[in-house]
DNA sequence: AGCACGCCGACT
DNA sequence: GTCGGCGTGCTC
């Protein structure tokens, strides 16, 4: 009888794969355990079984498996079930859910190492240059890594050589898996068992009597141990009892303590304070209203205006769930890590460590750990905060899932397989648990309104602030008219260095909004109109001042600042329109005496800066803050009176259909840091198109009427939610070939398909990283049947790939594209 | 996807 | 001649 399991591999290929097990093997293993198993000539992959069967495939014969890695399953039947609903809805491959979903210290891959072999008898006589040269490397270093076989040689193809190595019996090879994870160990001191009595501390003291520091060290110990028995963690004690370490080490010599050391979490909290949630009328009457929904309802909208205590809501409801069914989890979603700090620090005063944070600057063990805890449903992992990655944890007993700024562009992956939305994930991964889902927003997306509206959510509306604060007054700025009656000083109107000044005198801190970030986007040449490029894409160079440098926004390309034209070499060279780093300049010149920051890409590079910035902004060090988009998440200012908006035109005019949905929501979120204090806040917007609907919409925060608007644009040309949207790119670095290859394809697809199919275009910026680039929008009206249209594209792009010469094509699909 | 193999032009 | 580029086929 033979035996198989059904794995998936980490790699973009459809099919899973079939391998033979021993009948014991087979006994042991169960769906959702991982295997190691050979894959190729070389390599070796962690695959993970999802079937038990002893149909014995008839085309090939089953390699047998390497290794089982797990004693239990680590993945269980509903995450699988996501999976498939993933690769499904998103057009992508089991194998690339499965990558993205495993902590990569689950994932190991093999590595190739090449060892010596000690029998080799030789001196290396009969070796030619190159096999010398790692022969040579072998006697100081008796493993040699791949990479390092490429260093010392010099050169790419290295097989031949490591071969012909290996025919001569210097080398063989090792394929190595390294198990990655290291717990974090800590030191810990316990009392010698002759010492754990009743009466110890008398006793104790007896034997240090001669020493002070001693005595000073054990009486905190005995403290801090009280009755229970259990070791101390070194470090604790050391900051308790105010002796140096060198204490510890003879109070171990002496026999009173042994040293032992217990492995950590790394991520650990306080424990609760336990405050209370406060809530006022509002928020009670729209936390009730959510309750009523979830009756009926699996999901439902909170819509919020800003600073309406929205997150207290939230903090209610997940104790209301926890305390409802004591092992259950609570899933709480937010758009990106920079919000995950503050939010953190908020929740964990009510539900203190039994909150557990997942997103993808977690070190890999910091986020194993955090998956395991989930995955045993441990008491540490009640509440999780994270980002969309969190929805690939391995719930045993989800209960609600919370999608703060649900209307959040960062929720969709665009970079990689597979391109989900996390909210939307969200919802899916809640009706497999049969939990309830929340989205809540102070500008939900025109998609869950419309939900909303037909009623399959659940629709909730809180439209006062909290605190009875108020909404921020909006103020137009006509750039056109400022800028003829010459009341602009560099950037800034009058009227908003007037009221910066008021602002500031006050005591009260500001905001700058301006949506570009770098100094100014392009130079030109004053005198033939060159303006420089990026090389390898289709952009032009940003300037940045301070690095005094152009930079490629697209494929990171840097170079220096030229001093004159590289066409003509005039030294004439001007700049035109500008960044977050020119405003912070200008800032400086008519605030010299105050303090400016700016948070852009740019300046919240590392793992903490973005914490840092914030941080200090909020303990007022600093006095205007400038930055992008990234401002308008969901931060928490009490001090800010004043937002000032430079330039609200260039958010107006993208070519994009969701442009002015989005442009309402970032000035409305950028809006809301204003006035979350007492004071009443202000918002100057500087525009050239005061009359414009959109920007009238922001001033009255009417997100109905943008709502009614760009919803009957969305319904006359095609759009979602009416329309739902697969865009296909394709790439390549030969523009006559894609431009072929793009026909093809958008031809096919109009045929076969008999619904919209719009292209091929050329975007914008069509050539990044030396490939050009065409795009083909398919609208998916919603009488037809989603999955099946999918398939029949999925179809259509396996027939494009037999096409030999389109073969090195690249394509992309991507599903409800943000 | 990622990798090895094999064919081809460009140089030491 | 050798090296690296790139098209092609394959992975249980």
């Amino acid at each position: 009888m033979y035996y198989f399991v059904e794995v998936i591999v980490p790699l973009g290929l459809a099919p899973t794969f079939t391998y033979q097990v021993s009948l014991s093997e087979f006994e042991f293993i169960q769906e959702g355990m991982r295997v190691a198993v050979p894959f190729g000539k070389t390599k070796v992959y962690t695959a993970l079984v999802i079937e038990k069967h002893q149909r014995n495939p008839e085309l090939y014969q089953a390699k047998e498996i390497m290794e089982i890695l797990d004693v239990a399953p680590i993945v269980d039947p509903k995450q699988i079930e996501l999976w498939r609903w993933i690769c499904e809805y998103y057009m992508c491959t089991l194998g690339e859910v499965y990558k993205t979903s495993m902590p990569s210290n689950l994932l190991l891959e093999s590595e190739t190492l090449i060892q010596f072999n000690q029998k080799y008898a030789l001196q290396g006589q009969d070796l030619t240059d190159s096999e010398f040269l790692i022969f040579q490397a072998l006697q100081s270093q008796s493993v040699l890594k791949l990479q390092e076989v490429i260093d010392i040689l010099n050169k790419k193809k290295v097989f031949p050589v490591i071969y012909s190595l290996m025919e001569k019996g210097v080398v063989f090879l090792q394929e190595e898996m390294i198990d990655k994870y290291k717990p974090k160990l800590q030191r810990y001191v316990n009392l010698e068992d002759v010492f754990q009595k009743e009466n110890k501390l008398t006793y104790l003291l007896d034997v240090v009597k001669n020493s002070p520091k001693q005595k000073q060290l054990l009486l905190a110990f005995v403290q801090m141990q009280g009755n229970s028995n259990e070791p101390i963690l070194v470090k604790t004690l050391l900051s308790k009892s105010q002796v140096s370490s060198s204490i510890v080490k003879s109070l171990i010599d002496k026999g009173v303590f042994h040293e032992l050391y217990l492995s950590q979490d790394r991520v650990s909290f306080q424990d609760a304070t336990h405050a209370k949630v406060n809530l006022t009328q509002a928020q009670n009457k729209a936390l009730q209203q959510i309750d009523d929904f979830f009756q009926t309802k699996a999901t439902v909208l909170l819509y919020g205006v800003t600073a309406s205590g929205k997150t207290e809501v939230y903090i209610k409801l997940i104790e209301e769930y926890l305390s409802k069914n004591n092992s259950g989890q609570i899933l709480f979603l937010v758009p990106d890590i920079g919000l995950t700090t503050q939010l953190v620090q908020r929740l964990v005063q009510y539900f203190g460590n039994q909150v557990a944070v997942y997103h993808s600057k977690y070190s890999p063990n910091e986020r194993l750990e955090v998956y395991n805890q989930v995955l045993n449903a441990s008491e540490k992992a009640r509440v999780i905060i994270g980002t969309r990655l969190a929805v690939f944890l391995p719930f045993q007993n989800l209960q609600l899932v919370l999608v703060d700024e649900e209307q959040d562009g960062s929720y969709k992956q665009h970079e990689r397989a597979p391109r989900y939305n996390g909210r939307d994930c969200a919802i899916v991964l809640a009706s497999l648990h049969k939990a309830k889902t929340l989205l809540g927003s102070a500008t939900p997306s025109l998609e869950s309104y419309y939900n909303a509206d037909q009623g399959k959510y659940g629709l909730v509306t809180l439209d006062k602030r909290y605190n009875n604060s108020v909404l921020p007054e909006i103020v137009l700025i006509d750039l056109k008219q400022s800028y003829k009656r010459r009341q602009m000083v560099g950037h800034f109107s009058n009227y908003l260095i007037q009221q910066i000044n008021l602002a500031l005198s006050e005591g009260y801190q500001v905001i700058i909004y301006q949506n570009r970030r770098g100094f100014s986007p392009v130079v030109e040449c004053m005198t033939c109109g060159n303006v420089p490029g990026c090389s390898h894409c289709d952009v032009s160079l940003t300037y940045h001042k301070y690095r005094q440098e152009l930079r490629c926004h697209y494929c990171g390309f840097t170079t220096p600042m030229p001093k004159q034209c590289v066409k003509c070499h005039s030294v004439d060279l001007n700049s035109k329109g500008f960044g977050t780093e020119q405003v912070q300049q200008e800032l400086n010149e008519i605030f010299p005496d105050k303090r400016i920051a700016r948070m852009d890409q740019d300046t919240t590079r590392g793992k903490y800066s973005f914490e840092r910035i914030i941080e200090s902004f909020q303990s007022k060090e600093i006095d205007i803050l400038v930055g992008t988009q990234m401002l308008a998440k969901g931060f928490d200012f009490t001090n800010v009176s004043l937002v000032g908006i430079l330039n609200a035109d260039n958010s107006l005019y993208h070519p994009d259909f969701r442009a002015y949905e989005r442009a309402f929501q970032t000035m409305v979120q950028i809006s809301g840091r204003a006035g979350r204090g007492h004071k009443k806040g202000q918002v100057v917007i500087q525009t050239y198109n005061p009359e414009h609907n959109i920007i009238q919409q922001v001033t009255n925060y009417d997100y109905k009427g943008m709502y009614k608007e760009q919803m009957f644009d969305r319904y006359n040309f095609k759009y979602p939610p009416f329309y739902r949207l697969v865009r296909i790119t394709l790439k390549h670095r030969d523009f006559d070939k894609l431009k072929q290859a793009s026909l093809w394809m958008y031809n096919t697809l109009s045929k076969e398909l008999g619904i919209p199919v719009l292209g091929p275009e050329e975007p914008s910026i069509n050539r990044i990283r030396n490939e050009y680039i065409r795009v083909i929008l398919i609208k998916i009206p919603q009488n037809k049947p989603l999955n099946a249209t999918k398939k029949h594209i999925g179809k259509i792009l396996k027939s494009f790939e037999a096409i030999g010469p389109y073969r090195a094509v690249k394509v992309v699909s991507n599903v409800d594209f943000y």
